[in-house]
RNA sequence: UGGCCCGUGGUCUAACGGCAGGACACCGGUCUUUGGAACCGGGGGUGGUGGUUCGACUCCACCCGGGCCAACCA
């Protein structure tokens, strides 16, 4: 289960919201959908499906009259539904709550917490600061109240020109995160909005309006990528500030969908379309949902190709053979079998006498032997066509298709030689001569009679012409440069040819997929293909590991090159290593009076690591002072104890606090631990219940019940146990796997509801498990 | 002399502080009327250094590497 899963999960558990699930998936629509958002559709809509009652809001991210077209509202609708949801009556679009949040935006200007700013955009820029600079307040930021409102109000009507005024919150202008300097709320825009009209002047900035939209619609979990991480805190000041109801929608970021030789960002794709490097939108070589789906690809592909990916929070550039190993996984299953000659090589059979008709049939799905296996009729005449690659008069090693004077069989008839050669005056190959071997009828090898490959073929006089347009990547490099992308297309990522299909293949309807053997998946393009005059994209091709041998050994750079190709980055990581070790932790300290505390710490016995993160932290620096002053013999633990698990504490649950830990509290339970009254373990349980709710480590022990099963007895027959019902993990073990050790200390501690010491556990499973090794040898 | 986030085999992704696993790719084999599919097997990984702990991918510190943020876009 992915993390954002398991947060959902959980939240679930504490009824954070009552049991409701409600996502929402946002796109703004000024494009088309792609690949990328593939991702966050099925993430969106998939977790809605998981849970009873979940749903998911498609709501139309529409602040922004000037990119806004209802053409794309159409196309993003059709796409998803193409891929499979249904957001059924909840359709939204954010402008239908431009009323709604005026209001709010009129709330936080009464509250003192938005103000019109009449600057113009360049001092709002310049007195923004920088990412290393604080900004600087605009003169405009302490306007009272009731001007504010009265500007807002006049904003509102329209009686301003674009650019004269915006509503900014006011937060803090030197905020180290950038965007909580004063943001932007509504800009003045005399625009038609597709859907509003004129009916607004002014318009809220994605910041100001998304939060506000989730809230509206009540949304629980507010999903997006990685790249509005810093937003977040807008997100929930503003949530806070208007006093939206509660349980609050909460942002998670995920990492987006990045796939090799693919560019995902609208710009840039609508750049390739209006370049012409593409013919448009659903260009077969698009990343666009309606490219893929013109290509061929099948949303069960993209699904699946979706959750092999994951969701994460790590920046990630997925393998583009990903893709391609879900779509063959797809159309393996769906596909029929059919043949195609993409560059026709003729072969007269010089035995078959004149008009002779061979009828045969071959499977449509082979290797389906369910017993309702379909078949397809085949015409075999003294005229065929072969695949020109399928022949080679100077073939390499290991070559086992047709050469002069070898054999090769014609799939599902039967087996032909290759007598002669043809060429035309120019040298080349127009024509080859075979024989073929009556004995192979129907394809079926005699016993014994090996033949070394097997090929497609198509009668020349049955074939049916059919344009074909090969597909390759639109990019030749994994990473195109976003501000050069001309410059990376790849020239041959598309190629097109008139290929000869069997008959039965003629007539298909736009819109159908086939294997043809040996070469790939192909689809009747839903838009050029007719019955009469057939169109076929190429999906994909089939795995062929032979040509990727051909491509390995002709450039000269075997399996070897792999390793080598990957050895920049290695080197990089190892050269750091002498680097990495050379400053000490206290180099980091920046200030002489934290050398001089730290120098203080080290003096009274403190560990150096220990020293350096004490050093930073004044309520945990005073704690320390205070506990050790008594004890200055525990003085290196007090320390460690405060450092390490004080602080993880406090930092995973917000309900823990540093203040409510006494420092006679500290110093008792950590010579407790000393002297070997409790174990450590035990020792941070009770270290938890002094942060959660304070007051005296005996007490607060007592009140806990941590009676300790120290006893070997005990543990020797829960261990023996444990290793009897493992003997495999028992066995491992004592062929050398050590690491097993934790799995039995862990199920042993588990057994004991964690009252067990550990230390004692771990000797006595080392022991038992070493007793048996001697028992049983 | 900014803040936040992220580093697990080639790639993507799992693992309440307790067995480092899966998928793609790769290699080998079986089978095969697709150099396909299927099936079987194999190699290879926690960025580094310290610390805490019986035990660290997981917690702490520092370092290294990467990403995001200074539109009146979203």
């Amino acid at each position: 289960m992915d993390f954002v899963r398991s947060m959902i999960a959980r939240d679930q558990e504490t009824g954070k919201y009552g049991g409701s699930v409600v996502t929402r998936f946002p796109p703004e629509p000024n494009g088309y959908l792609h690949i990328g958002h593939a991702k966050a559709i099925h993430l969106n809509f998939g977790i809605a499906s998981e849970h009873p009652g979940g749903r998911c809001h498609l709501r139309l991210d529409d602040t922004n009259p000037e990119t806004e077209r209802s053409e794309y509202v159409e196309a993003m609708k059709r796409d998803i539904r193409w891929l499979g949801h249904d957001w059924g009556e909840h359709l939204y679009h954010a402008s239908d709550y431009f009323g709604k949040l005026y209001e709010y935006a009129v709330l936080l200007v009464r509250r003192g917490l938005a103000y019109v700013d009449s600057s113009t955009e360049e001092e709002i820029r310049a007195r923004r600061g920088s990412v290393t600079k604080a900004g600087v307040e605009s003169p405009w930021r302490d306007r009272p109240v009731a001007e504010n409102l009265d500007l807002l109000e006049r904003m509102r009507a329209g009686e301003f020109p674009d650019g004269s005024h915006v509503l900014r919150a006011r937060i803090d202008m030197a905020h180290p995160n950038m965007v909580m300097r004063d943001p932007l709320l509504y800009r003045i825009r005399h625009s038609t909005h597709y859907r509003q009209g004129d009916g607004w002047p002014i318009y809220p900035m994605y910041d100001f309006a998304h939060c506000l939209s989730d809230s509206i619609e009540r949304v629980t979990h507010s999903l997006c990528t990685l790249e509005f991480e810093n937003n977040r805190e807008i997100y929930d000041w503003l949530l806070a500030k208007v006093d939206a109801p509660l349980p609050r929608p909460e942002q998670t970021e995920f990492a987006p969908l990045v796939v090799e030789h693919v560019v995902t960002s609208k710009r840039q794709l609508k750049e390739l379309v209006g370049a012409g490097a593409v013919r448009g939108w659903d260009d077969p070589r698009m990343p666009t949902i309606a490219g893929l789906r013109r290509r061929g690809v099948t949303p069960a592909a993209i699904r699946r190709f979706c959750e092999m990916v994951g969701v994460s929070r790590a920046h990630s550039r997925v393998d583009h053979g990903k893709l391609e190993f879900a779509i063959r996984d797809d159309l393996n299953r769906r596909a029929p079998r059919a043949f195609c000659i993409l560059d026709p090589l003729k072969v007269v059979l010089t035995d078959f006498d004149a008009g002779r008709l061979v009828s045969l049939t071959a499977p449509t799905m082979p290797g389906s032997d369910d017993g309702t296996q379909e078949e397809r009729d085949l015409s075999l005449r003294g005229e065929i066509y072969i695949e020109r690659g399928d022949f080679a008069e100077n073939p390499p090693p290991g070559f086992h298709r047709l050469r002069p004077g070898g054999e090769v069989r014609l799939k599902y008839a039967l087996t032909i030689r290759c007598d002669e050669v043809v060429r035309d005056g120019g040298g080349r190959i127009i024509e080859l001569r075979c024989s073929h071997d009556p004995g192979t009828l129907g394809g079926v090898a005699p016993k014994g009679r090996r033949v070394p490959g097997t090929i497609h073929w198509l009668s020349a006089a049955d074939a049916v012409p059919a344009e074909v347009r090969l597909y390759d990547r639109l990019f030749a490099v994994p990473d195109p440069p976003l501000d050069d992308l001309p410059s990376a297309l790849n020239p041959d990522s598309e190629r097109t040819v008139t290929g000869l299909v069997e008959p039965g293949v003629a007539g298909a309807a736009p819109g159908t997929h086939y294997q043809f053997e040996r070469l790939g998946y192909f689809f009747t393009d839903p838009a050029d293909s007719r019955p009469d005059r057939l169109v076929f994209n190429r999906v994909v091709t089939l795995r062929d590991s032979w040509a990727e041998r051909l491509r390995r050994e002709g450039s000269g750079t075997g399996r070897a090159s792999a390793p080598a190709a990957a050895d920049p980055e290695r080197g990089a990581r190892t050269r750091n290593v002498d680097a990495n070790a050379a400053r000490s932790p206290e180099a980091s300290l920046s200030s002489g009076l934290e050398r001089d505390r730290f120098r203080e710490l080290r003096s009274l016995g403190v560990g150096e690591a220990t020293a350096v993160s004490l050093v930073r932290s004044q309520p945990a620096l005073d704690l320390f002072h205070q506990a050790s002053a008594s004890h200055p013999a525990s003085a290196g633990a007090i320390a460690s104890w405060l450092v390490n698990d004080v602080a993880r504490l406090v930092r995973r649950s917000a309900t823990l606090a540093i203040r409510r830990l006494a420092p006679e509290a500290l110093a008792d339970l950590v010579r407790a631990v000393e002297a070997d009254d409790l174990s450590h373990r035990q020792g941070r349980r009770v270290l938890e219940a002094l942060l959660e709710g304070g007051g005296d480590f005996e007490e607060v022990r007592l009140s806990l019940d941590l009676a300790e099963v120290d006893d070997e007895e005990t543990l020797r027959r829960v261990v023996e146990g444990i290793v009897a019902a493992n003997p495999e993990k028992a066995a491992d073990y004592r062929a050398g796997r050590s690491g097993l050790l934790g799995f039995f200390v862990g199920e042993a501690m588990r057994a004991t509801g964690g009252r067990a010491d550990p230390q004692a556990v771990s000797r006595v499973a080392t022991e038992t498990l070493s007793a048996a090794t001697r028992a049983s040898s």
